[in-house]
DNA sequence: GAACTGATGTTATTTCGTTCACAATAACGA
DNA sequence: TCGTTATTGTGAACGAAATAACATCAGTTC
């Protein structure tokens, strides 16, 4: 069950240097280049590149452009990529205009959220009742979701998303959801993420306490 | 430079499942319960709490209290950690009053900002001007910072955060942050997050176009 | 109190992602 | 045109992390 999440995002990685290096003049780039800025080996984004037959030239490196063309391709680039997000509190509504988004060709289209005063239908982003939510995925045949609602209300939520054929959530509840048949999904622990960065803040360098207690 | 982040992220996640258990009354548990919770097998629960001696009884399982008293000083829970916001635009607020924080005795101390129009000292959770950040961060101790700034602002921000001997950066900013000495970084790209779930979406099950063209 | 049961703690094995090493080859220069 | 050089593409080697396997032992039962 081990995820190949990993090239993926790599993937998109490249995608975004390769957009930075093209807007700097760049029209070729090697991959000693790809890989300093990822931080991982030549070896490496060469194998991804074979992995996708992402092909260059055996002296001049990589076109940018063909790379691109082909990235954007495989990473579905090519339309724009509709969203929906279930939970319009704080964080909801931060992402519902996040500026991020547009640049990446993502578009938030619709909110859901079960609090009817914050519903609002003729918003230039609007938010329905929850109630609405499978219909309108239905009908407008979106796939993911973000999802940021309380902790309390992961779990029902979930599946609420499930019975309208969610394809894939991004979830912020601080509670981890388990992927299920025909729903990836992907969690976001702000508070995980947190307590990880104080573990290795304070171990870093020195090992984890007795580290199987080898001594010295 | 292997990451050893994953084995700590894994604590905080049998911390969060264990008061849970313990909230349903629970007193042990078993290496099974807990690999089940977190999907992992029970082999790498056992192995995880050897490496930070950990130990239960040889039939008994692990007595619950005892497990969270430890985990809860490994994890320097046992004070509560102060955190600051870095850029307080809209994600950065809601970041602020985020109640999944006080939860895991994570504390928002202060945000700071250079846009003069959000900056309130007065407020329950002050809002400082940036040029006051290393100053506090000085005096009050800060090892731990949120970054929530816009992507042109995220490279001046960090170098104004390594000034201040921060020593730990969650960065939400859409442009990933390379950790340097002294200073970890994890970033929280969710425009990449995103992307890697349409892409996990569209090829669920099945294999990546072409893998290395393995004739059928 | 002796045999048995069931879970731990740890060693051995496997798996998998990454890096190494190098053969193949396209561009360049004389 | 032919040698040289720089870079790709990929099979082999490596290493780390997860799993499997098992020896060890606390508790339970008769």
């Amino acid at each position: 069950m081990a995820m190949k999440h990993d090239i993926a995002q790599r993937l998109s990685q490249y995608r975004s240097v390769l957009y930075k290096l093209k807007a700097l003049g760049f029209v070729r780039v090697f991959s000693d280049n790809l890989g300093d800025a990822l931080e991982i080996s030549p070896a490496l984004v060469r194998k991804d590149f074979s992995t996708f037959s992402l092909t260059g030239n055996k002296r001049g490196g990589y076109l940018i452009m063909d790379l691109l063309d082909k990235l954007n391709r495989l990473l579905g680039k090519d339309k724009v990529q509709r969203i929906i997000i279930v939970g319009c509190g704080k964080i909801g509504q931060a992402l519902m205009t996040y500026s991020g988004f547009t640049r990446e060709g993502l578009q938030v289209v619709a909110g859901f959220d079960s609090n009817a005063s914050v519903i609002s239908p003729q918003a230039s982003i609007p938010i329905y009742d929850v109630k609405e939510l499978k219909a309108y995925v239905k009908r407008e045949g979106i796939r993911i979701a973000i999802m940021a609602v309380p902790d309390n209300a992961a779990s029902h939520t979930f599946d609420l998303l499930r019975a309208a054929e969610i394809k894939g959530v991004l979830n912020f509840a601080p509670v981890p959801l388990k992927g299920v048949e025909g729903c990836v999904v992907r969690n976001i622990n702000i508070g995980l993420e947190l307590e990880n960065l104080f573990y290795l803040v304070r171990f870093s360098g020195k090992l984890p306490p007795q580290p199987a207690g080898r001594a010295a």
